[in-house]
DNA sequence: GAAATCGGTATACTTTAGGAAACCAGTATA
DNA sequence: TATACTGGTTTCCTAAAGTATACCGATTTC
């Protein structure tokens, strides 16, 4: 039963090398790009129409201007969502889910999915 | 650690106070479940059967037996996986997945598509 | 003239995730 | 007798994530 070798440490024994790879680094790099407090809930008030600056963070308690700042710029670098400005004054400045963002909406989907059946669940068992 | 709380805040101005809660939080919990360095790689390798401690920690290179300990924990708590402890010498555990732990696969096989596609795309754009 | 708005930045701090190493008792192996 | 395996725990540490607060110049409103 125990048929463990040993030359296949560096992944699990069910997988070689390359499946497992294959397998685990892309769920990793969905993973980076969800995680973290704030990402999600930009990308999802985003979805809703192109917001400003200010008002996201109005729309998100508790968002700071660092963070903001910070999420916009890694969801831009990830073409996720896009920076307009426009030449008024004071300066406008407009974010938008790019066509490729929405292509996380399944994703989302599935997630929303899970996590309102596993809250069911957890409420239930209380 | 997970435990599900009622969030008081106040929602993004285009959402109801209901709608908001139930569109936001049950994200969160699916990312606070799957989300951190160990998390998926534990659960993928226990969707392939039921695992030993030390197992699980060879399997998966570079997690300390502290990480595998506590995520093993978490994953418990949440019913994703179970315990199971034979009276032998030395003590033998296994960990196996849990039925509901299963309910997780269509969520993880999302992840998996759209960080495949992610990572094509990046490194397309290189 | 004072205050508030715009889109942020800078600095300093706390909190959390995770890593490294040592250690435990009981048993088996060399 | 010495070593290694079992399933973990404990302590100490660092790096990253996140928070708090103040600030900026330009402009509009009270």
């Amino acid at each position: 039963m125990e048929t463990v070798e040993h030359d296949k440490r560096k992944c699990p024994t069910h997988l070689s090398g390359h499946e497992c790879t294959a397998r685990l680094l892309p769920v990793k790099d969905a993973l980076d790009i969800l995680s973290g407090k704030w990402k999600l809930q930009i990308i999802i008030s985003l979805t809703f129409g192109k917001k400003r600056f200010k008002q996201i963070q109005r729309e998100i308690p508790g968002l700071t201007p660092k963070m903001l700042s910070k999420e916009l710029k890694e969801l831009e670098i990830n073409e996720l969502a896009s920076r307009h400005v426009y030449d008024t004054s004071p300066v406008t400045v407009e974010y938008e889910i790019t066509p490729y963002g929405k292509t996380l909406k399944p994703l989302i989907e599935e997630l929303h999915k899970w996590g309102a059946k596993h809250r069911k669940r957890i409420i239930a068992r209380k």
